[in-house]
DNA sequence: CTTCGCTTGTGAAATGATTCACAAGCTAGT
DNA sequence: ACTAGCTTGTGAATCATTTCACAAGCGAAG
């Protein structure tokens, strides 16, 4: 019941810890251990021990945690209990892949609505949702209480975007332009960028090929 | 010179460096200072002059960084000067916006190969790019000296087809697949989940919408 | 009822990352 | 040549996260 601080990683792995509980609960165990939960989110069993310890004590010393009393518990933690609203702005090739994506609705983020400033997209129905003009942003967003947007326009538009969907009073953002967005106070942001992983695999690629002939033990 | 031990945060961020730095140079810009990049990338200066100095002095006193030079150099730390061979497993709706995705090349990342085990998609070209069966993974990564897989497939299959890379001498792989890739030993493998992304956003939301009514000063 | 094996919960220690603060140094202007 | 105004590079300090290590507790078996 406390509300600690809590850092991005450690939101990263409680939500992680709560995909396997369901899979787990779906395989129709009861129990699973601190250890087991470490092996298959790759994190040590102090980690999540750590981890679960810092919203009360839910496990059984000797045993381990109950699986769905604990997959309840995080979904309190994590808001993963309710529905979320999502609109996404720029229909384009990923934008176009999201929509089509079942499994965010089946995990509790319901698009309901696009935009696009396209006119050949503009009025067109895509997975089953109708593209809306840009123009209409602000009022939809309002109107269904729409949660969280998911930019994935090009990147000389994002900025723009964001501030509009700040404006509209959405709770937080998604974004998939490759830019770092500013001057959207109040609303987190959270960038996914293919190139810039690419680009941090690369950096691990080139110091593997270079100096680091390492490890040529044995 | 030196190549020191750096953390994934510090390559994301120099990576973000890099690109501004092209931006800036593209716009004929000169001369950089920490502070200025610091604005851009969302860091602060002291950050960026640290992140810098961790591979030597680049910088001048009293003026900033030579924007080409520092390109230049951290194009070379981060193996981003070279062109990287990359090969997608999955085309489905990811696999193909993917595909579709003109950056990759701009920067550096060539798809030389796709592959799919289903048999309506095998033999087909997407975006110019000849679908192959799963089967020939292993050969035409050996062949092609294919350095980095992009796994975009079911979960189910994502392990699978990860350690059938790692056998085949890939070098790092990127997931898409929403699922904790192990027995990889040797290869990086760094995974972008949606999902994940969206319930990280959710717990902001959620404590934002609960307990947390704090900052309402005036 | 006692023992044994296993697991949690958690202070304390270790490690890692970021921020501070300032000496050293460059450039332009006088 | 000197001063004024910026900016770098970096040790030291702060802050955050992870790992260690172990007492406390549970359940099964005898």
């Amino acid at each position: 019941m406390t509300r600690p601080r809590i850092s991005d990683s450690a939101v990263r792995r409680l939500a992680l810890y709560l995909r396997l509980l369901r899979e787990l609960r779906g395989q129709g165990v009861e129990l699973v251990s601190s250890r087991e939960l470490a092996e298959r989110s790759g994190a040590t069993s102090a980690q999540v021990r750590k981890d679960l310890s810092l919203f009360g004590s839910f496990g059984k010393r000797g045993r381990g945690y109950a699986v769905d009393a604990l997959a309840h518990t995080l979904e309190n933690i994590l808001g993963l209990g309710q529905s979320w609203r999502v609109c996404l702005v720029g229909v384009g090739k990923i934008g176009t892949a999201l929509l089509g994506y079942r499994d965010l609705a089946h995990r509790g983020f319901h698009v309901v609505a696009a935009f696009d400033t396209e006119p050949k997209v503009v009025g067109t129905e895509v997975f089953g949702i109708r593209v809306r003009p840009l123009s209409e942003l602000p009022h939809v967003v309002q109107q269904d209480g729409v949660e969280i947007g998911i930019i994935a326009t090009p990147p000389e538009s994002a900025q723009e975007v964001a501030r509009c969907l700040a404006e509209a009073g959405i709770g937080a953002i998604l974004n998939f332009a490759p830019v770092e967005l500013t001057a959207t106070d109040h609303v987190p942001v959270r960038t996914m960028d293919v190139v810039l992983e690419l680009e941090g695999l690369s950096y691990l690629l080139a110091t593997a090929s270079r100096g680091d002939q390492g490890t040529t033990a044995s």
